[in-house]
DNA sequence: CTAGTTTCGTCAGATGATCTGACTTTCGTC
DNA sequence: GACGAAAGTCAGATCATCTGACGAAACTAG
């Protein structure tokens, strides 16, 4: 890196910063407001977690990790009660996984981090600059992001 | 995500996207070339090392690791002859880590790769818009890498 | 409607990656 | 020269992840 610092960097490293930097910051304030036993892996599945609740497959494909290590954290949610699993209606065979309300409070949090977070990025870059950086990375997903 | 993939999705999340993409590309070049016993935690402290070699404890805050995970980590390159030990003249306690021979040809094909995937990011979104990335992105490090 | 196949989730076991805490040696400073 | 700081290692624990195998329910084709 002494090299690479000055140097012209990989565009995916480039991108990582920006990532890292929100992960850090959501992990950070969520410990502050309390909610201080939540990991990176368990915030990574919960954040796929739909309105009406999701298939531990679903958030395992999603998430891009085996169902084990999906069913793995979903354990450790649903045992600090940020979410429960319910039986799917429609499928005896499938349990929905759905937030509680504790879970919700956390969302709630990061929701609002999220935007903080957002609003300081474009207080940095500009509005225009920022809109332009969300268009590029929105099209970029098209060719970079396996799900959609 | 169900509710997710249709609305605005966070600048964070958006950023992470073609970061997974190039990884997973690296990792899956270099081993179609025979270097298949390398992990992503490796590589991401190999990925760190300069020129002339650099210090444990460097590599360590750079990647944002503890010294032991760092430790641990040039262990396994060094047992695989990626990386070798040498003691760091200007310091008795310290060693400096140098890429070995074997190394050196996967920064190669890592370096081959990263412009490959560019290349490619640049056909998709065109010149200008990714020069645009390249720039903004450069801005948003000032505030988002706590290494520079 | 039964037989075969797929899907959903779990169990079991192994490995990899990461941390905290304690320790040794060397360096620098006063 | 003594003492605090820095470089690295050792030990132990935990978290996250994988592969493989399995049981139960659902789907599909005769």
């Amino acid at each position: 890196m002494v090299a690479e610092s000055k140097e012209r960097q990989n565009l995916g490293l480039l991108c990582f910063y920006p990532y890292r930097a929100l992960e850090a910051r959501l992990l950070a304030e969520l410990a502050v407001a309390g909610f201080d036993d939540i990991t990176l892996a368990q915030g990574r599945i919960a954040a796929r977690i739909g309105p009406a609740g999701t298939r531990l497959t679903d958030l395992a494909e999603q998430a891009l990790v085996t169902k084990q290590t999906a069913g793995y954290l979903v354990d450790q949610l649903e045992k600090a009660s940020y979410v429960r699993r319910v039986p799917d209606p429609t499928d005896a065979r499938a349990r929905l996984v759905q937030m509680a309300e504790r879970g919700q409070a956390v969302v709630a949090i990061a929701r609002r981090v999220e935007a903080e977070v957002e609003a300081e990025w474009t207080a940095h870059l500009g509005g225009e600059a920022t809109a332009q950086l969300r268009a590029t990375l929105e099209r970029l997903r098209e060719i970079t992001d396996p799900h959609r």
